[in-house]
DNA sequence: AATATTGTCAACCTATCGGTTGACTTTTGC
DNA sequence: GCAAAAGTCAACCGATAGGTTGACAATATT
């Protein structure tokens, strides 16, 4: 029983990192959602900038954007009636790594596979 | 109008690569799948091997193989009444490249996000 | 031939999502 | 002081997700 099989006897950490990574993934799997990123990437918006692009009410976006507030990928400060949503890209290097996990598969590199596997043991000590 | 503010009116081969994505990244945001995932990266698995290590129906499982293979992360190699199931990484691979468009955030190389990276967080060696 | 094994399909249930409209609060500008 | 502007909150709606149970088809086993 070497593998995670035992999906529900997880830790409590563990349980708490998938959680947040389905959390992530979600958020991420709206293209409006992308959208908003791909514009807060270049330099902080208001929440009606943000609407301006889409065909959605501004309720909508409103939604957004609390949705990727709660997943931490939006920074809000809040100046009188104003709002300006940040990028905070913290939260995607979670799902970055996960996915990087499996890089090995598609780089086709067996050298790739190695090094990772050795790496493997000392990346407890990471950041 | 520099930025991709027109989403809705994306030509048709950018739309279904958005499309895509959201699909690819949807299929990762459920913590079974993720984990059906982790096992097929060790060896292929029947139906009712990938079922043994949850506690949910031989059902839900079926499901969720079908909604992998759907967006092309499962590959199913029949053989009598077994189904096979392969892991096939690739379309890992674009969401994989998209988180990678942001690494240049929390990499810490940009001038542009010195300050805001530095107000945030103290500055740690480059990769 | 009879039975167990492997897996799908169909129907259903409940929860949630993304969207809407409408009412409301607070701040800003005239 | 008052109206416009910026957003949120609440309620609702249609679609869909993930789970269940039950029936079924097809393949192995005895």
């Amino acid at each position: 029983m070497t593998r995670l099989q035992a999906l529900h006897i997880f830790t409590p950490m563990v349980e708490r990192r998938e959680a947040k990574l389905s959390e992530i993934f979600y958020a991420l799997s709206d293209p409006t959602r992308r959208a908003i990123i791909g514009l807060l990437a270049e330099r902080p918006h208001t929440v009606t900038e943000l609407l301006e692009p889409f065909p959605v009410s501004l309720n909508a976006i409103s939604k957004h954007i609390k949705a990727l507030e709660k997943v931490g990928l939006i920074d809000r400060e809040i100046k009188g009636r104003i709002h300006m949503c940040h990028l905070n890209t913290a939260p995607m290097n979670e799902a970055y790594r996960w996915l990087g996990g499996y890089e090995k598969f598609w780089s086709g590199s067996l050298d790739k596979l190695e090094k990772l596997l050795n790496s493997r043991a000392k990346n407890r000590h990471g950041k």
